[in-house]
DNA sequence: ATGAAAGCGCTAACAT
DNA sequence: ATGTTAGCGCTTTCAT
């Protein structure tokens, strides 16, 4: 028997067997309370055993568990960017789901890059992760980590189904039509598209279709096309393109918040105003666009139902359905941006 | 010997045994090869244990790894809110920094609630985690749960030390009082704060400290004062209050971007504008402050820095120094909310 | 240079 | 109702 020294404060790691000893009981009686099964204990013992780990302090040994069951009881994900704010309110959306079920969750960043989506893959994979999402930066992600191997995966944000992959995404083509409709509807006749370009760009975005369906249905030519990075930046400078030349649209519709925010600040930058000027509508509907100024008209994603169902699938018995593609449909969120609201009646009290 | 039913296309687990068996080695053996130590393998050796890997598609146990060697490689993250792009940015860089060191990331959300605080360092504790950073959303977190424990926590977004932690912060009073400062040159007389609250607000908050600071400094009355909470919605209703009144200062100091970009859109709304009729300095540097319009005047936290220091200090061999405080200095970064810079010349090519 | 084997802390099937 | 015990897959000391 060991003795710990009198002036360590550091105690050696109770262990399931000092329990068991403290109570009188053995080590799978021990069990049996901590995990409500799958034997029944006497009362009288099962507080004995409590008030045992009471007062040693006992804490179970999550690494120990995990490797006796294969589960570590946590899920993993993956974005190209937390400090998108749309991947943020994904993050924060899964992690609170996953939590309410007992499972912890890692947090990567790929930066849109394929190897580094890949290397998050495999860690995750070697910790032996009970599922991942994956909002993968690229349209088409390389899944050959996982062949063989039994850790599912759900593809989120995507716009199509996946070969043996379930996904989780929303219908861009269609929502993106519904805000090119309604800047058609506020009289627009020259609509522009500052469009998002992921790192390997080989499929098209949804969205850029739906820009297309709307203004073929009202006979209206294609505007102007930017094609830049999904982030401000990109939208900045996309929107000093499109609005310096003497030939500018007078309306555009914006691949992500994120984006419109940079648009926009173009835009102000060159004496413009919105909508007056420039009318947007954008895409995502991240708490970012309602308190940009002027406030955007969004598309809004159901951004806690899908994560929601992404880690459903993930933590269901049976394990999430191959191929099966998840579509949710966004909503137009109308504010100031399109020209719509007036300042002061934001929908609130003026 | 268990075989596999041919169409089966989940190979069962591959162990290193079976690794060691493939190569005519020992299981030992393997391992010297996959972690390059502790003892050396012949190189004629070690290349048919590398094929035998590459051959039968084998992956390290985390969990096994982890038991063994009573540490999973993970650290922990907890922050009220990771919507919050303040915080966004904190789990970010943390991610990043524990990531190039291979320690994994569990992000949690404590929504500044104490209860959940102390669930996730109670869950972080059973695994294990080498480390946690504890952003807390309470001026004074209950660490109860560590005591007797050996994982180390460093204390994020503090403004002051803790006893026998290490906390790592920004010099909150310095930073406001710099900030206020700039605003009176500016020439304001009258310089409202609107302040963030935590949920136990116990001690008072250093950025209120600073703005007395400046205000008392340069012989100034103390303007209004409204506390509100640490979000966008917070902000609004304290813009709402603090300038729909007939006696409304001119310069407000605002104790975060998140909250800044609420009282911008109040004043919006109330057809005031900024900087012209209300000069604002804000609080965090986050993107959102360079991105709002117009930019904000802010005091930038150095994000990444103070990462880096903690995840150092946690995965330091030597383990984080108790009760240490690490200050850093914030950088006012001058845009257009306080009156400095023109709308064409923000520091980028007109 | 390589191998045998103990054991990390836990679960659960199988005794009793 | 409770106890015994065999692993889960890995690391590493101690042989060889």
């Amino acid at each position: 028997m060991v003795e710990l020294a009198p002036e360590s404060t550091q105690r050696p790691r109770v262990t399931r067997q000092d329990v068991a000893r403290y109570a009188g009981v053995s080590s799978a009686v021990v069990s049996y309370v901590v995990n409500d099964g799958p034997k029944k204990v006497a009362p009288a013992t099962a507080a004995r055993v409590v008030d045992a780990i009471e007062v040693l302090g006992y804490r179970p040994n999550a690494a120990a568990r995990a490797l006796k069951l294969g589960s570590p009881e946590m899920l993993g994900l993956i974005v190209p960017d937390s400090t998108n704010l749309f991947f943020a309110e994904m993050a924060h959306a899964v992690e609170q789901a996953a939590s309410e079920r007992g499972y912890a969750l890692l947090t990567a960043n790929s930066a849109a890059s394929l190897t580094k989506e890949n290397n998050h893959l495999r860690n995750f994979r070697s910790r032996q992760v009970d599922g991942v999402l994956l909002a993968s930066g690229l349209s088409d992600p390389d899944l050959s980590q996982l062949v063989g191997s039994d850790m599912p995966v759900v593809l989120l944000n995507r716009s199509g189904p996946r070969e043996g992959i379930p996904t989780i995404g929303v219908d861009f083509r269609t929502g993106a039509a519904t805000g090119v409709r309604h800047l058609v509807e506020h009289g627009h006749k020259d609509i522009g598209l500052v469009m998002g370009r992921d790192a390997s760009s080989l499929s098209d975005d949804h969205r850029e279709l739906g820009w297309l369906d709307a203004l073929q249905e009202a006979g209206l030519p294609e505007g102007p096309i930017v094609r830049t990075s999904f982030d401000r930046e990109g939208g900045y400078s996309a929107g000093r393109r499109m609005f310096s030349g003497p030939r500018r649209p007078s309306a555009v519709f914006v691949s992500s918040d994120m984006q419109a925010v940079g648009v926009m600040r173009a835009i102000h930058e060159l004496g413009l105003s919105v909508p007056e000027d420039v009318a947007i509508v954008s895409f995502d509907g991240s708490p970012e666009a309602e308190y940009s100024w002027p406030p955007l008209t969004t598309l809004k994603q159901p951004v806690r139902e899908m994560a929601e169902d992404a880690v459903k699938m993930l933590t269901s018995r049976t394990g999430p359905p191959a191929g099966d593609h998840h579509v949710y449909a966004t909503e137009l969120v109308i504010r100031r941006s399109c020209g719509c609201v007036q300042p002061s009646f934001e929908g609130r009290e003026p």
